[in-house]
Order: structure tokens, then C-alpha cells, then sequence
DNA sequence: GCTCATTGTTACCTATACTCACAATGAACG
DNA sequence: CGTTCATTGTGAGTATAGGTAACAATGAGC
């Protein structure tokens, strides 16, 4: 446009992509019918990055939200099975979220979904303009992280 | 990472930035307690660019959302009297929807809530990357609408 | 042993956007 | 003219994603 406004229009532009980037998931995700929404779909990925079944808060730490969001998406990964809530022996505060051999099955079929899902989103790029992307994308997201320390 | 999945990686990025872009977006509204949210932001600043009052439908397709979330928006503006609606003379089925003159002072003060929120998200890039970010950004979406067509 | 921090969860609220159904209106056409 | 069909906005209900506040159970420090 003409708007002589390129931060705003920055921020305007993420979000509207990533409105997108949600729509899109989804519609990939209700494919599969796996019963798994998108942000359900990020808790099970992020759980597959553990050595050892992490804590709820390390789980909420992790992806950024406050721990209760964390709980609604476990109950919601238990119920079909893919995740199991185990005590810590050593704390009995704490649980730890387990993936089951289901779980990992579906995350196989997921990596599916979001690669096809990835593809469509960034088809108009070539592989060095996604790869600058990225680079730009990291580096926003890590100062961000740097600020809070 | 170390995962061998920049395209996944990169449907991820956008996501957990836009997550980030709503938080800053939404406290730097917050902090000037006019109760617009940004979705309602949104659309005012949509509002802006009509030469003459859009019609609700005009409003959904630019914002791509269906129409009934535009009513949504607009109630909540209205009842703040940042917008009007006003019958259509030739159309009795349209409304369109107009910006007020309290709406077009909120607009400018939404406009500083907003470069301070661009600012603290894009803080971490030079302005040669912010360029470079915008037209990638720009790539993508409008490969979207060509797609469309 | 008392106080305080940690951990997860119960209960509730908000924002955004969706579908479906519907009423009012306009347009097309026999 | 009337019948049919498309357009336009909205009521009702749902889903997803997230947030706060209060709390009970537990652990840690003194």
C-alpha cells in the first residue's frame, strides 16, 4: 500500500499470515481426523524434543503459556490416549507428561500434516528465501528471550 | 535445533511470534484503555483506508473473516461509538459501516499503541532486515490471494 | 514445627472466529 | 404480477486458545 507505516504494517502482516497459517493447519489437521487441534499438536511435538518426560511447568515454560493452558491440552492428549500423566516418584508434586506408543505413532502421521501444511503456506518462496526467513524469524524470536534475561 | 525440518520449523516460528505479537499488541491497548481489542483495532484501521463507508461484506473479504465475525466487531465498536451503522438509501439489506469523529481520534491514538508494539517486537532487527522481512512477509501473502484467483 | 514457595488444578472469564439457520430484501424470469 | 433464487446481515450455538484467581497438596528453609 502507500502507508508510510512499514512497523505497523510488519506487525499487520504476521498476523494476518499467521491467521492463515492457523486455517491451514487446521484444514490439514481435519484431514488426518486425528482428534488433535493445532495447539495440541505443538504440546505432543515439543514433548517428542524430551529425553525424559518433562513437568507440566517445563512444558508450560516452553511454549509460553501460563501452566493451566498447559493442563486443558494434556487432558485433552489423554483422553485419546496419545499422552499419560505419571507422578514423580522423587516429588510428589509434580507430574510428568509421558508420550504413550500411540502418541508417537500419531506424531508420525502429524510430521505429515505439518510438512504438507508448511508447503502450502510457503509455496511463493524458494528454498533461500524461506531459509533468510528463518534466519529473520530466529532472530526475533531470540532477542525477544535475550530481553527477559 | 537440530531438527532436520526447516519447513515445519518455519510454520512453528510464525506461530509462536504471532502468539507474541498478540500479547505486546494486546498490552500496549490495554495501557491506553480505550477498549478496542485488536481484532477491533483491526478493523478501524481497515475502516481508515475506504474512501466511502464499506459494507459489512467489504469489511469481511478484507479482513478475511466471515461476515458474522465482522458483526461481533463492530457491536463492540459501536457500542463505544468509535463506528456507526448506517442503511444503505439504494440497498436496504446493506449497512455500512462508518467511522465517527471520536473514532478517528481513537485511530490516532491506536496508532502510537501501535508503532510502540511494532518497536518492541522489532527490536532485535536493523531496518535493512525489517525491509527484507516485510517483503518476504508480503510474498507470502499475496502468493495466497494469486493462488485464489 | 512454622512459614513460605512450588506445583498442578478447579472454576470462571475473554477474544476470536466458525457453522447453521433465518428474516429481510432485491433480482430474474415466466 | 408472483414465484423462485441470491444477497446481506445477524441470532444462536460451538470450538479453540488463552488468561486470572483461589486452593490444596507438598516440599524446603529456618
Amino acid at each position: 500500500m502507500t502507508t508510510p507505516d512499514p512497523e505497523g504494517l510488519l506487525a499487520e502482516q504476521l498476523l494476518r499470515l499467521t491467521r492463515r497459517v492457523h486455517r491451514i493447519q487446521k484444514r490439514h489437521l481435519e484431514r488426518r481426523d486425528l482428534g488433535v487441534t493445532p495447539a495440541q499438536s505443538r504440546l505432543l511435538r515439543t514433548l517428542a524434543h524430551y529425553g525424559s518426560p518433562p513437568r507440566m511447568a517445563d512444558l508450560a515454560e516452553r511454549l509460553e503459556v501460563v501452566p493451566r493452558a498447559v493442563t486443558t491440552l494434556v487432558d485433552g492428549l489423554e483422553a485419546n490416549g496419545y499422552v499419560r500423566r505419571v507422578p514423580d516418584p522423587t516429588n510428589r508434586r509434580v507430574t510428568r507428561i509421558e508420550l504413550t506408543d500411540e502418541g508417537r505413532e500419531t506424531l508420525r502421521e502429524l510430521r505429515g500434516a505439518r510438512r504438507s501444511a508448511a508447503e502450502e503456506i510457503l509455496a511463493p518462496l524458494t528454498e533461500k528465501e524461506r531459509q533468510v526467513l528463518g534466519v529473520l524469524l530466529d532472530t526475533l524470536i531470540d532477542g525477544e528471550v535475550a530481553k527477559r534475561c
